[in-house]
Parts: C-alpha cells; structure tokens; sequence
DNA sequence: GCCAACGTTGGC
DNA sequence: GCCAACGTTGGC
C-alpha cells in the first residue's frame, strides 16, 4: 500500500465537497508527473492526505483513500469544460484519474506552517525548493506523523 | 496581486 | 535537441 499527497483548491474541491459527495474523481489534473503516479501508481485502498493550497490556510485538511484504479478523466471530452483538451480522443485519452472516498477530516487544517515547523517532516516532497508537483508520494512515517498531529 | 519556480510549446 | 517565450502553480 502506498502514501500520497493531493492538492486541491478548496474553492474548486474542499474536503468538505468530497465529505458531502464521499467518493469523487480527482478529474482535471494536466501534469504528465502526477497523472502518471495516478494511471501506474496508485492501487485501491492507497491512503491519501487531502491538501488544501491557497487556502487560509494552506495545509493538510483531511484523509481519503483511493476507491478505484484510474480512468480517462472525462472532463478532457467536455468542449465548454476548462480542462476540455482538443488533441484528446477517446480512443487514446491523455489524461486520466483516479476515484477518491472521503475518510477522516481533520478537526482543524494542519497548515504548512506547522508542518514546516516540524523536524521529523522535514525531508517531505511538500516542502522541497519550488515544489508545484499536484500529486506526489508520501512515506508512511510522515502520513502517519501528520495523522498523529492532527488528531492530537 | 506579486512573483519565483517550474512545465510546456514551438521556431529553428 | 536547444532554448526563449509563455502559461501555471501556489505561498505570501
């Protein structure tokens, strides 16, 4: 089983939509990187850290899980869709996503400050120079430390 | 809104 | 294949 980290925009897709909804797919990724940790990655029953960026404040907002292996993102077919992709066809899509169930959220978001603030963090992908990366793996030992931050 | 860092595009 | 121009991400 593997630990990863995603990114979401609250104003777009919160923890709180993906509570409402309980599974969701994590549609509209455009990065080569992180659309391949999702086609070749990542299996059900993965264990995700819900991100929130640019949000007040930015951080770990809550768990989900991978609820199913990944398949063409179909917003990329949709032409009035903002991640319509007019050089994809159905026969070879470029882009593809994974499905997301809502596990746990976090009494309050673990900010990236606090996570910065935090040695036994430190070497997290998160946290790297430039980091941009949407979705990104994340070792076990730093899943469970912000788990254990959160709940304490 | 600013801007550093990064990814993508396209001319050559 | 190089690389300048451009677009995007995301913290602040």
């Amino acid at each position: 089983m593997n630990f990863w980290l995603m990114k979401s925009e609250p104003s777009d897709f919160s923890i709180d939509k993906l509570a409402k909804v309980r599974s969701s797919l994590w549609t509209g990724v455009r990065n080569y990187q992180a659309r391949n940790f999702m086609m070749q990655k990542m299996a059900v029953k993965d264990a995700v850290l819900f991100y929130h960026s640019n949000a007040n404040p930015s951080g770990v907002a809550g768990l989900a899980r991978v609820a199913a292996l990944a398949k063409p993102d179909p917003t990329q077919f949709e032409k009035h869709s903002d991640y319509h992709d007019a050089k994809s066809t159905r026969e070879n899509p470029r882009w593809w996503c994974v499905e997301i169930e809502f596990v746990e959220k976090f009494a309050q978001v673990l900010s990236l400050e606090t996570i910065k603030a935090d040695n036994f963090l430190s070497g997290m992908e998160l946290l790297k120079r430039g980091n941009r990366l949407s979705i990104q793996p994340v070792d076990k030992k730093h899943f469970d430390h912000i788990a254990k931050l959160a709940r304490a």
